[in-house]
DNA sequence: CCCATTTCTCGACACCGTGTTGACTATGTC
DNA sequence: GACATAGTCAACACGGTGTCGAGAAATGGG
């Protein structure tokens, strides 16, 4: 959990902390972050901007809080899941991919805000990097051990095909979020992910069930 | 071609406008965009600030052009490539991709800068993904020609396939250049990509030859 | 060769967003 | 009721962007 900014935690005022949360993602559902000042976040948050600073040291402060939330969603709802990948590779991969999706898909505006701010802000980039990273280390550990039990193919590295996998969900997503060109219709983004996954883990177009 | 600043094309000046590119994609090799400031630009052409208005409008422009180019080079290399999808799929796929992995690694300072200024700006978001859209419809004629000669399954749609592979390169390719964690090998990563592209278009480990 | 036109250059300025400082006001507490 | 501590903001300093208008330097026609 990210926890800056207030000095301690007493009473009150911890509404303000959050009507500037409530205020960025509002405000980041219709514009991007660039486009956001902190004077709107004060005034959204019915604050004057010197203010702002009691809460949050920046406004990058305030997109790691956001993405600190999302990203604690999806681990809880990923975490939830039932492990089924003998008895039902396809779907349970499926299952995996769908929490991602359906999480981002519902904070649109914190996940590309924050993708963006990788590049510049080292937090953020910290933060994804382990939140990517566990996911990651996750999809190796079953294809090691589909690989491992002769449902998958060798020929390829586990981890590094899971990491590709994962970038490509990542950008897939956010490609789709973005409404880009090109990009693929969000109603099909979960299948054709989940077919590329299934393909390239069990090198073809059925994996056998246990 | 992007041409824009100069008032017309006439004699020297021209190797001011080109100082500028120089120094721009000098610095980016060294840090990101946002660090780099009109000022540095200018003071690396040998011009004051207000100069490097007369041949840019904007940081942004400079960077349009240096992106420019490498599309340019990207464009005219996978050109001369041979078209054998049919004799030898695996090393024909390679080979396309290849060419994107080498190009980026050349100019990683303009590729990263540039997909991160995509957020911000209209021209550069505009330009990439004509050319990301151009490289995806390749793709996508190459794989609908593989499932019309029975060598690929069908079972997904070509577009959404082409889309999805060539957005996991974009991103597998920036990971690798920007060190991030998670990223794969630079010396694999050519290998995993293309692995995973034939494998999810061909629906098996090994695409027979025709 | 000189003058007019166009190219090119930059000092000075206006602007905007960020982050800081220091003084001020509530609020609860012994 | 004095004293800490939370909370607030006007005013300031700073740095980067973009503009304006006055000029310097090159170019070409007469």
């Amino acid at each position: 959990m990210v926890q800056r900014g207030r000095r301690t935690t007493r009473v009150s005022g911890d509404e303000r902390q959050d009507a500037i949360l409530v205020t960025a993602e509002a405000l980041l559902a219709e514009r991007g972050f660039d486009d956001i000042s902190i004077e709107d976040l004060a005034r959204g948050a019915g604050i004057s901007r010197p203010t702002f600073y009691f809460y949050f040291a920046s406004k990058d402060e305030v997109l790691l809080a956001l993405l600190d939330r999302v990203i604690t969603e999806v681990e809880h709802r990923v975490g939830g899941l039932p492990r089924d990948f003998e008895s039902d590779p396809a779907g349970a991969w499926t299952r995996s991919i769908g929490i991602f999706v359906e999480v981002f898909v519902a904070h649109r505006g914190v996940a590309t805000a924050a993708i963006a701010a990788r590049a510049r802000n080292d937090e953020v980039r910290v933060l994804w990097s382990k939140s990517m990273q566990s996911w990651a280390d996750f999809s190796t550990e079953v294809i090691r051990s589909e690989q491992a039990r002769g449902a998958a193919p060798g020929g390829i590295d586990a981890h590094d095909l899971a990491v590709s996998l994962n970038l490509m969900n990542e950008r897939v997503i956010t490609a789709v979020l973005n409404k880009e060109s090109p990009a693929i219709a969000e109603s099909r983004a979960l299948d054709v992910l989940s077919t590329i996954w299934i393909r390239s883990i069990y090198g073809s177009v059925n994996p056998g069930r246990a």
